[in-house]
DNA sequence: ATGGGTACCTGTCTGC
DNA sequence: TGCAGACAGGTACCCA
């Protein structure tokens, strides 16, 4: 699910309610992606940080336990590293009942209950002692610039690309030239900037990486603003659904006209994931 | 080193 | 109605 905008709409729902709170209570579901790493119990009695995000994880700093609020246990402080998966939400709430059966992890503070809902499990909460410390480094030393990076130009993106010989579809779903668009942004900005994803990023010219970066960056803004995109999971942390996915020009539209041109909408496969595409405005 | 395929898991929808 | 099969927002890992 969960592409940059939904990761970021969830963190911005909740960065501000959960920070300078506290931890009482913390519950494991079902296994998730990774083990956790430490006992849940760990967590209790912890006081949350403001929550950050990197591509499609998301960062929540956890203080060193008070032994006053919750357990006895002592500890170092660190945080944990959530990732959404394919049909993960975080929701926070004042009055939650009894969990369900795809809520996997549950955070019991003195600002609401935290809950990870996840039905298929692709997410994941790790325990790390710092962002830059493992296991956190390790996921995310993979990970290519945030596509808002002002360090991230048209000039620095066709230089990343033109060393790679797979199609440009491919790499910017891979996250390692920059981080946060998945299977429908990646459609969605390359309609946006005209370029057929079966082209090969070592043919792209610097301008049209350049139209390329400012497509990619005012979809997700846009997505951002209208609260991420719901195709059946998705919510903010207030359990409200996203808009964008009306907006969507070709995702989801196969064999519908292009707004543009009027010709049909086709859909491809590659690497295993649909694309969607004009092939008349997107050109090699 | 790069690139492609596989695996993880559950739910929903389609077509026979 | 039942059931098999395809498909769904991601990504670490394995192998060529």
């Amino acid at each position: 699910m969960p592409e940059l905008p939904e990761v970021e709409v969830t963190r911005q729902g909740l960065a501000d309610r959960l920070e300078g709170g506290w931890v009482r209570a913390a519950r494991l579901g079902k296994p998730l992606r990774w083990p956790l790493g430490v006992p849940v119990d760990s967590l209790v009695g912890r006081q949350m940080g403001v929550m950050q995000r990197r591509g499609k994880y998301l960062w929540l700093p956890l203080s060193a336990p008070q032994a006053a609020v919750g357990a006895a246990a002592a500890g170092e402080p660190g945080g944990v590293l959530l990732h959404l998966g394919m049909s993960g939400s975080l929701n926070l709430s004042a009055s939650a009942g009894a969990a369900g059966p795809h809520d996997h992890f549950e955070l019991d503070t003195d600002r609401g209950l935290l809950r990870l809902t996840d039905p298929r499990r692709f997410g994941a909460v790790v325990w790390s002692d710092a962002l830059d410390a493992d296991p956190a480094a390790r996921l995310l030393a993979r990970l290519g610039p945030e596509p808002f990076d002002t360090s991230l130009t048209g000039l620095r993106l066709h230089a990343m690309l033109s060393q790679r010989r797979t199609t440009i579809k491919a790499a910017l779903l891979a996250g390692d030239v920059v981080v946060g668009a998945g299977n429908i942004y990646v459609s969605e900005a390359l309609f946006r900037s005209g370029i057929d994803p079966r082209q090969r990023c070592d043919r792209l010219s610097r301008p049209r990486c350049e139209r390329l970066l400012q497509a990619l960056r005012a979809t997700l803004a846009q997505a951002i603003t209208l609260g991420g995109s719901t195709l059946r999971d998705f919510k903010d942390a207030h359990g409200t659904s996203g808009a964008f996915q009306d907006q969507a020009l070709v995702y989801g539209r196969e064999g519908q006209p292009c707004g543009q041109c009027g010709q049909a909408v086709r859909r491809i496969v590659q690497a295993q994931r649909s694309t969607y595409f004009c092939p008349h405005c997107q050109r090699r």
